[in-house]
RNA sequence: GCCCCAUUCGUCUAGCGGCCCAGGACGUGGCCCUCUCAAGGCCAAAACAGGGGUUCGAGUCCCCUAUGGGGCACCA
C-alpha cells in the first residue's frame, strides 16, 4: 500500500502534438493545484513514444502556455531536474530493460503475431487471442535472437477481479476476463504508454497520478504492472473531462473553433484565449470552477486562494459541458479587479497589435474609465481606440452619430453652440466641474442630460458609445475637446446649408 | 457487441439520510440606478432522468432501465 507521507509529486505528461489544448490544461491544473496545496512538485514530462504523432516545437508551445497561465513547473525538459531526462524518447533503454525484466520474471512474454494475424483476430470479433502467452521460453528467446520482429505483452490474470482506489470516485472494480494482454514494448523498440508511464512515474517519484478518465479502463492493467514490478504504487485520480458546449462529445481538439448556441466562436487552444483578450487569471479561475468549487459560493478567486482549499477528493467525477459563457463574465470581473495601471500594461500590446504607437501616460489615464466596460481586453479597440488615433487627424463624425434621439441637426447645433462658451469658461476642467456646468445648461434649456452629454460625446469621441463624456474630455484636454466640438459644429452647419 | 464511469435548474455547481416544498453562479426576463455602453442593486422563471427497493425518513444508500461520456490499437 502507498504510504501517505511521501513528498507530493504530480505530473502532466502530454504527447507533443502541437499547440496546447485547454482540456489538457484542465487536467494539468488539478494536478498542479494539488501539488501546490501540499508544497510538492509539479513535473512536465513529454510522452513522445509515438514517433508518428510528434510535432516539432510542441514543447515550446506547451511551456509557453503554462507560463502564460502562471502555472509554474518544477521539473521538465526545458529546465531539467533531478529525475531527468523528461522526454521519453531519451529514456528508451530503461523501458527496454524493464520490459525484458518482466519477460525474465514471467510477467510478460514475447509475441510474434504479425499485423495481418492481429487484423484477422480483430475481424473475427475478439481481440488478441494470447497465442504466444504460453509459447516455450527457449523457443521464444531463440526466435528473438534470430531477429524476428516481436512485441512484448503483459500477462494479465485470466480470471477474478481487479479493483483499485480512485481518489475521486472510490473503489473501482473490473472483471479480469474482460482484459487483454496489452503490448508493453512495440516491435520498433519503443514502449507503449502502459509501460513507459509506469517506469517513469516510479523513477520520477510521482506520488499521485492525475490523468483524464479515458485512462480508467486501463487502470487494472496498470495496477498489475505496478504489482509485477513490486514498486510502491502512487495514488490515482481519474479526472473528468470537458465536453463540447452542447454536452455532446469530448471537447474537440480538431475543431479549434465552433459556434455555441449564441453563435460565438469558442476558443479551445491556450493561445486562442490569449488572443481573444482573456486574462490568464480569469482562464485559471474559469477552469478551476468546473468540476471543483471553492466551497463557500465564491466564484471569483485567485489561484492562491484555490490552492489553499484544493483537494482531489472534492473533484466532481462527472464530465461537464464547456461553460464558455461564464468565462466572459469572469474575465470582466478580473478586469475590474486588477489595478488600473496593471490593466493599462495589459492593454498596451492589444493597442500595439493594430498599429497604435501607444503613449503610456495617456493609456494610464484611459484605463480607469475602461475597467467596468471591458469584457475582453480586445474591447479597448472598439471602446477607446480613438484616444490613440492621431489627434490632429481627427475628423468630425457624421451628423447621424452626433444627433441624439429626438433631436435634429439644428437643435443639436444649438446645444453645441450653447455648451461651447460654458465649457470654455471653466478653469477647472474636471469631469465633475464639466458635468455641473452641462447639467445646469441642459436644465436651463429644458433638455435631457442625455441630449447634451450625448452630443458632446459623439463630437469629441466620434462614437455613439464611449467612456463617460466628461472623463473623455478631461483626458483629451480642454483645448482638444473644444476644437473637436467646433469641428462637429462646422459639420452640422454644412448639413444645414 | 462487451466493459468501465457518470446522471441536481439551459449551463457550471452546493448537497456526503432528517437543517432541502433543494442553495449559489452564469445566461435569460423584469425593475431600479444612469450621459452612451457597462458596472452595480433588487426581483422572477428554471433542476433532484425514470422505476423499484432499504429506512421512521432518500437528491443523498442499493438494484434495474434510460441517457451521456469513455475504453476494448505495436495512439497517448
Amino acid at each position: 500500500m502507498p504510504t501517505r507521507d511521501r513528498p507530493i509529486r504530480t505530473r502532466y505528461a502530454p504527447s507533443p502534438t502541437g499547440p496546447q489544448h485547454i482540456g489538457g490544461i484542465r487536467s494539468a491544473l488539478f494536478g498542479w493545484l494539488f501539488a501546490r496545496r501540499h508544497g510538492g512538485q509539479f513535473i512536465l514530462r513529454i510522452e513522445d513514444t509515438d514517433q508518428k504523432r510528434s510535432v516539432r516545437g510542441s514543447v515550446e508551445q506547451i511551456v509557453a502556455s503554462f507560463d502564460w497561465l502562471g502555472l509554474d513547473i518544477d521539473e521538465g525538459p526545458h529546465i531539467g531536474g533531478d529525475y531527468g531526462p523528461y522526454v521519453q524518447s531519451q529514456r528508451l533503454d530503461m523501458y527496454q530493460g524493464w520490459a525484458n525484466w518482466l519477460v525474465e520474471q514471467g510477467y510478460a512474454y514475447r509475441c510474434f503475431a504479425t499485423p495481418e494475424e492481429l487484423a484477422e483476430m480483430r475481424k473475427a470479433g475478439r481481440g488478441y487471442d494470447r497465442r504466444y502467452r504460453d509459447f516455450p521460453a527457449d523457443r521464444s528467446a531463440e526466435r528473438a535472437a534470430r531477429g524476428e520482429a516481436h512485441v512484448i505483452r503483459f500477462k494479465m490474470p485470466l480470471a477474478g477481479t481487479t479493483s483499485g482506489i480512485d481518489s475521486i470516485r472510490g473503489e473501482v472494480a473490473f472483471d479480469n476476463a474482460q482484459l487483454q494482454d496489452a503490448v508493453l514494448l512495440k516491435s520498433d523498440g519503443f514502449p507503449t504508454y502502459h509501460l513507459a508511464h509506469i517506469v517513469d512515474d516510479h523513477a520520477m517519484r510521482i506520488s499521485h497520478i492525475t490523468r483524464a478518465v479515458e485512462w480508467l479502463p486501463s487502470f487494472p492493467l496498470h495496477l498489475h504492472i505496478w504489482h509485477a514490478f513490486g514498486w510502491e504504487k502512487p495514488q490515482f485520480a481519474h479526472l473528468p473531462v470537458l465536453l463540447n458546449p452542447n454536452g455532446k462529445g469530448k471537447l474537440s481538439k480538431r475543431k479549434q473553433q465552433f459556434a455555441d448556441s449564441q453563435g460565438k466562436s469558442v476558443p479551445v487552444l491556450v493561445h486562442e484565449f490569449q488572443s481573444a483578450g482573456y486574462l490568464p487569471e480569469a482562464v485559471v479561475n474559469f477552469l478551476t470552477n468546473i468540476g471543483w468549487n471553492f466551497g463557500d459560493d465564491r466564484e471569483v478567486f485567485t489561484r492562491e486562494e484555490a490552492i489553499s482549499r484544493f483537494d482531489l477528493q472534492d473533484v466532481n467525477p462527472a464530465n461537464s459541458a464547456y461553460p464558455i459563457a461564464k468565462l466572459d463574465w469572469l474575465n470582466s470581473q478580473w478586469i475590474q479587479r486588477v489595478d488600473a495601471n496593471d490593466l493599462a500594461r495589459r492593454l498596451k500590446p492589444v493597442l500595439e497589435s493594430v498599429g497604435y504607437a501607444v503613449d503610456e501616460a495617456l493609456l494610464r489615464k484611459v484605463a480607469p474609465t475602461l475597467q467596468v466596460r471591458l469584457k475582453s481586453l480586445n474591447d479597448v479597440l472598439r471602446m477607446a481606440g480613438f484616444f490613440f488615433e492621431s489627434w490632429s487627424d481627427f475628423a468630425a463624425p457624421s451628423a447621424e452619430i452626433v444627433i441624439q434621439r429626438k433631436m435634429d441637426a439644428s437643435s443639436t447645433l444649438d446645444i453645441l453652440r450653447g455648451a461651447l462658451p460654458l465649457l470654455e469658461a471653466l478653469d477647472n476642467f474636471s469631469p465633475e466641474a464639466q458635468q455641473a456646468a452641462m447639467s445646469a445648461f441642459a436644465a436651463s434649456r429644458g433638455l435631457r442630460n442625455g441630449a447634451v452629454f450625448g452630443s458632446l460625446r459623439a463630437a469629441v469621441s466620434g462614437q455613439k458609445v464611449s467612456p463617460p463624456t466628461f472623463d473623455t474630455m478631461q483626458i483629451l484636454g480642454k483645448a482638444e475637446s473644444l476644437r473637436r466640438v467646433k469641428l462637429a459644429m462646422a459639420a452640422l452647419e454644412n448639413t444645414l446649408s
